[in-house]
DNA sequence: AATTTTTATTTCAAGCATAAAATATTTAAG
DNA sequence: CTTAAATATTTTATGCTTGAAATAAAAATT
């Protein structure tokens, strides 16, 4: 007969099963509040938040298939989100010279001021949710994740 | 004069901001995995099988109101998705008993049939993607994400 | 130079997702 | 008992998201 069984005892398989469902719920449950977050303040979407942010990490602008492999969505939807951004002027696309085929993406200088508020205030948010992680859990943390993002390079 | 800087030597804040772009990158590269296995091999879609697994775990079926609390979703948004497994035989809606607003949503028999080849297959993705996690890693990922959870009851 | 292949993007149809409003029923208050 | 408040769900409008098909231009092949 077997003693009760701890955690530890569980399969690898079950114990990584268990730990990819934790983190969805978490990583849902975080999008959730950040949604709620830039509707109420912004009045605007996460999908939208975060084709600013790529953007205004880059200097010299995207083109739209890079934006859709940065973020990991289909083509057909970036084009959605920067027609609606470049309506709202937050957003300009300019042909790129020497390719007729491909378009180049970038803020406005009012895209980037609004970006800029919108980044303090989702940092402070970000802080605020994950303030029970002190260092030593992220000392933790970070590098396992950082091997994890390993795997989408190989495997895709 | 300062050292270079480590990592340690960001701030806590930044930290935790660096920590949630790696850990929504990662959910959702996964995701991809995952619809792209659902699709090709059950022609079925994340939401439907998140739907499908709270239901098989359930085995007095739910009503719609905690389906949607559970999935973390909106209320209108299961309502869509219960009325397709419906059509596809998948699902059953009842009436609950003494309480003519609510309804009672469970697996079919062919639904339980067809959820559990999914959740093996499932289990053996996730096993898969992770695998990079061993025994150890799971021993520090585990606590903190269970601590994260906290969050989601305490905010709300 | 003409043809094929690859690359960049958009369009399309279907489904997912939300918030807000509408509907219907139950419970609570007066 | 009647009205008011709360609960359970659906409907609606809008936007997100996908995969696949269409369009167009560039690059590679023949």
């Amino acid at each position: 007969m077997t003693l009760p069984s701890s955690k530890s005892d569980m399969s690898l398989n079950k114990r990584r099963l268990r730990m990819w469902i934790r983190m969805l719920r978490t990583t849902r449950f975080v999008e959730a509040r950040l949604r709620e977050f830039l509707r109420d303040n912004y009045d605007t979407t996460l999908p939208r938040f975060d084709v600013m942010a790529a953007l205004y990490r880059s200097s010299d602008g995207l083109k739209m298939s890079e934006l859709s492999k940065l973020l990991l969505v289909s083509n057909g939807n970036v084009t959605g989100i920067i027609e609606r951004l470049v309506t709202d002027g937050l957003v300009l696309r300019v042909n790129v010279e020497g390719d007729r085929r491909a378009m180049l993406v970038c803020l406005t200088a009012h895209g980037r001021k609004v970006f800029e508020g919108m980044a303090r205030d989702h940092e402070a948010l970000i802080n605020d949710l994950f303030a029970e992680l002190d260092d030593e859990d992220l000392d933790g943390l970070v590098p396992v994740l950082s091997r994890l993002k390993a795997i989408e390079d190989k495997k895709s």
